[in-house]
DNA sequence: GTTCTGACTGCGA
DNA sequence: GTCGCAGCCAGAA
């Protein structure tokens, strides 16, 4: 089988590259489109681990919708600003994301 | 080779 | 709505 020589971790990230602006996205999401579902984890620990600037990691949030920071550290407030600066409404550490869009959104990524 | 850790998730209370 | 616990797994030391 044509395997991919990509590293799971590359994977992830061209993932998280792969979200529109302006639109966010889970760990477990984004782990799924890499072709890892259920490593929502690992999708974690390449965002933690990664340096690229380019790198849209601002738009993968928890399931719950929040940002994985906690409220009140860098992070979450870098994460929470850059949002905003995109158009997504940041309240209290929770993005408000329309079920519409999350909807839109899942079946642009997973179905078409 | 083994051990530890973690930007998570789901479920129950 | 929040809090705690257990499961899972890959990467780093």
């Amino acid at each position: 089988m044509a395997r991919d020589t990509r590293t799971s971790a590359e994977r992830i990230l061209a993932a998280v590259r792969a979200i529109p602006r302006g639109q966010v996205a889970g760990y477990g999401e984004v782990a799924r489109r890499a072709g890892l579902p259920g490593r929502a984890r690992l999708a974690a620990r390449v965002l933690g681990s990664n340096t690229d600037p380019d790198l849209p990691w601002h738009r993968v949030l928890r399931s719950d919708g929040r940002i994985a920071f906690p409220e009140g550290s860098e992070g979450h407030l870098e994460q929470s600003r850059r949002l905003r600066a995109e158009g997504v409404r940041v309240e209290k550490g929770r993005v408000r994301m329309p079920r519409r869009e999350l909807d839109l959104d899942a079946e642009l990524w997973g179905l078409r």
